[in-house]
DNA sequence: TCATCCCGTTGAAACGGTTACATGAACTGG
DNA sequence: CCAGTTCATGTAACCGTTTCAACGGGATGA
C-alpha cells in the first residue's frame, strides 16, 4: 500500500518527486535524472530510487513538467464528428501512431460548425501540443484561407505543428503539412470501369458546388468521361450532401421525376450509395441487375451491401499525419502529401444489357 | 499582428501573462482576475487589459494553471478502437458533453490489451484530467476486479473520477461511478417479439462465457424462452466475437453442419446480424421471407439492412458518464446508473409460416 | 604531497500562472 | 476633519518539475 502525504483535509494527496527523493534519501535533481534515464548514475542510487517510486506509486505531474519546458506528449486531431466511419477511420490511424510514438491524443469535434473550431483551436494552443490535425472536406473560400492561415502561426508558436488532412494545401507561405489522397484519380478510375462496362449514361449522385471532396471527385468523373469521348450531361449531377439519407433523397427524387434515364450511378461516397441502393429497391430495381452502382471510401456499408468503390487508406492518413508531424522537429513547417486510391471490385457493377 | 518576444533564436515564443501585464500597464495578478473573471475590477482597467490580449493574441498557458492547482478542463475517454460503432457513438455522447462544458477531451484506445490499457491510465494519471472514461465489454475475473479498484484509488488520488461504462459494478468499497444499459432487458424484448410471431426455434450468434455483454444477452434470450415456456436447447447457442465475419462464419458453419434447425436468429449483436445475412443469402436463404432475423444495437449497419433491432442509448450513455463525473465534486465516489433499451421493429421478422 | 580530473550528486533558479494578504485611494458618517 | 469602510490593485508565495552551475570526494598523475 503506497504511503503518502495526508493534508488536513483528510484527502490523499498524489506523492510528488520530493516526496520520492526524501523516500529514496537523495535530492530531487537525482530522482528527476534518473527517471528520464538519460544521465549516468550509480546504480546503488538508481535502485534506492526505484524501489521508492514502486512504493510511493509515484507518477509525474504532466503539468509541471510541461510547464519546466519539457514538450507535452500528445498530438490532437479535429473532426466534425467521430461517428462518422471516414472520421473515424482517421482518428484511428491517428491513435495507432499516436500510441507507437508513446503520445495521448486529444480528439476534438466541431459538428461542422467553425465558431467551434475556433473555440477548440484555442484550447490546444493553451495545451502545447506537438500536432494539431484538422481532417475533413472543406469549402476552400477566402475566409477559410485567412482562418487557417491564423492556426498555423498561432499554433507555431505554441510550438505546434498544424495539418490538414484530406484538404488541399493553402500555399507555401502558410507553415502547414498537408496529407491528401487522390480524390479526383479515384473517381476517374471507377468511372472507367464503369464505361468499360459499357455504360454511358452515369448520374452522379453528391454533388456540392464549394466543397474540395466532392469537387475533386465530380472532376475526375468528367475527366474520365472526356477520355472516353463520351457526352457530359450536366443533368446527371445531383447536388446533395454525403449522408445517407440524402443519397436515398436524390435517387427517389430522381425516380419519380420521370422515366430512368441512366444505367449506372457513381456515387460521391459509401454512404450515399447505400441510401440510393434502398431507394432503388424500394422502386423495384435490384442493384446489379437493373441498375449498376459504384461508390466512394470503402468503408464498412461497402462490404455490408457488395459494393464496388474506391478504396481511400484513411488509417494510413492518420498515422502519415501523426508520422509528419513528429517528424518535423521544428514547428511551422510546410510539406505536402498525396496518397493512392485504388478501386475495389465487389459485385455492383454488371456490363450494360447484362441485366 | 501581435506583437511578441523574441529570444535570441529567432523563433517567437508565446505571450505571457507578465507580456499583457507590461502592456496593459497593470499587475499580472490584475490581469489574472480580469481573465477569470470572478472578481470586481473596474470598467477602464478590464478594457484596458482585453485590448492588450487581444492585441498580444494572449492564450493561457494550461500547464502553468494546472500547476497552479486549477483543475484541468478536461476528460478522457478510453475505448478498444474508435472504428468499432458502438464506442464511436458513446465517445461522440462524451465529446458533446465534453463540448457543452467546456472540456477537452483525451481518446485512449487499448486494442483490448490490458497493458496498454494500464499504460494509458498511466498517462492519464500525469494528466490529472477531471474524469477517466473506460467502455467496454471485458472479462469480470478477479484479475479484473483488482486492476480496476487499482485504477479508482489512483485516480482518485490525483483527483480525477473513474467511471465505468457498459461494465457491471465492482462492489461499494471501490470508487468508481457505473453507468450500464439494460442488456439483459433488451434480449428479453427482442426475444419475446420472436416468439410472439410463433418462433420455437431460435438460434443464438454470439455466445462468449465470461464476457459480460454477451453473457447478459444471452440470459436476457433465455429468461425469455423460460417465460414463454419455450424448452431451451443448448445446441441453439453458437459461440463467437462480436465482430461481422464472425457472424458469417458462425452461420456458415451452422448451415454447413446439416438441415436447418431454426426459423428465427437473434444475433448477438447488428455485426454478428449482417455477416450471418450474409451468410444466408449465399445459401440462397433470404430475410425475412425464409429466415427471421434480429440484432441488437441499432447502429448504423441495421438500418441498410432493415434490421430489428434492439436500441441502445450510445451516446446518452456518454453523455451520462460525463455528466455524473463532472456533477461529482469530490473524486472517488461510487454511484449506479442503469438506462434503459427498446426494440425497434424494422423489417427482418415475418410470423412463423408466413415465409 | 599536492594539483588535476572525473563522476555522481546537489542547491537553486527558472517555467507561467493563481491567490492570500497587504496596501492605498476614495468615500461615508459622526 | 478624521476614523472607519469599501473597493481596486499590487506584492509575493506557491504549485512540481527540469536543468544549469557548483561542489565534494576518490582516483590519478606528477
Amino acid at each position: 500500500m503506497p504511503r503518502r502525504a495526508m493534508p488536513e483535509d483528510g484527502r490523499p494527496r498524489p506523492s510528488t518527486i520530493r516526496d520520492v527523493a526524501r523516500h529514496a534519501g537523495v535530492s530531487v535533481a537525482t530522482v528527476s535524472r534518473i527517471l528520464s534515464g538519460t544521465y549516468p548514475s550509480a546504480p546503488a542510487t538508481r535502485g534506492k530510487v526505484m524501489r521508492a517510486v514502486r512504493e510511493l506509486d509515484y507518477v509525474a505531474n504532466a503539468h509541471a513538467r510541461g510547464l519546466a519546458g519539457v514538450r507535452p506528449k500528445s498530438v490532437a486531431i479535429v473532426v466534425t464528428s467521430v461517428v462518422s466511419p471516414h472520421y473515424a477511420h482517421v482518428a484511428q490511424g491517428v491513435q495507432d501512431q499516436a500510441v507507437r510514438e508513446g503520445r495521448l491524443c486529444i480528439v476534438g469535434t466541431t459538428g461542422g460548425d467553425p465558431e467551434r473550431e475556433l473555440a477548440t483551436v484555442r484550447l490546444l494552443r493553451e495545451e502545447h501540443a506537438e500536432a494539431v490535425i484538422l481532417v475533413g472536406n472543406i469549402v476552400a473560400d477566402d475566409a477559410y484561407r485567412r482562418r487557417m492561415a491564423g492556426y498555423a502561426r498561432a499554433l507555431a508558436v505554441a510550438g505546434s505543428q498544424l495539418v490538414l488532412c484530406g484538404r488541399p494545401p493553402l500555399g507555401d507561405d502558410v507553415p502547414a503539412i498537408v496529407v491528401e489522397y487522390d480524390n479526383t484519380g479515384g473517381a476517374y478510375a471507377i468511372t472507367s470501369h464503369l464505361l468499360s462496362a459499357g455504360h454511358r449514361r452515369i448520374l452522379f449522385l453528391g454533388r456540392r458546388p464549394g466543397y474540395t471532396t466532392p469537387e475533386a471527385r465530380v472532376a475526375g468523373y468528367r475527366a474520365a468521361l472526356a477520355a472516353h469521348r463520351v457526352p457530359h450531361d450536366p443533368l446527371l449531377e445531383v447536388d446533395g450532401t454525403m449522408e445517407r439519407h440524402e443519397g436515398h433523397r436524390m435517387m427517389r427524387e430522381r425516380l419519380e421525376a420521370g422515366p430512368r434515364d441512366f444505367t449506372a450511378v457513381f456515387a460521391g461516397n459509401d454512404l450515399i450509395a447505400a441510401g440510393a441502393r434502398q431507394a432503388l429497391r424500394e422502386r423495384g430495381l435490384r442493384v446489379p441487375d437493373d441498375v449498376s452502382l459504384a461508390g466512394f471510401d470503402d468503408l464498412p456499408p461497402a462490404a455490408d451491401i457488395d459494393l464496388t468503390t474506391v478504396h481511400v487508406p484513411h488509417e494510413e492518413l492518420g498515422r502519415t499525419a501523426v508520422r509528419l508531424a513528429l517528424e518535423n522537429a521544428t514547428p511551422g513547417a510546410a510539406q505536402h502529401v498525396m496518397l493512392g486510391t485504388h478501386i475495389v471490385v465487389r459485385d455492383s457493377v454488371r456490363p450494360v444489357g447484362q441485366g
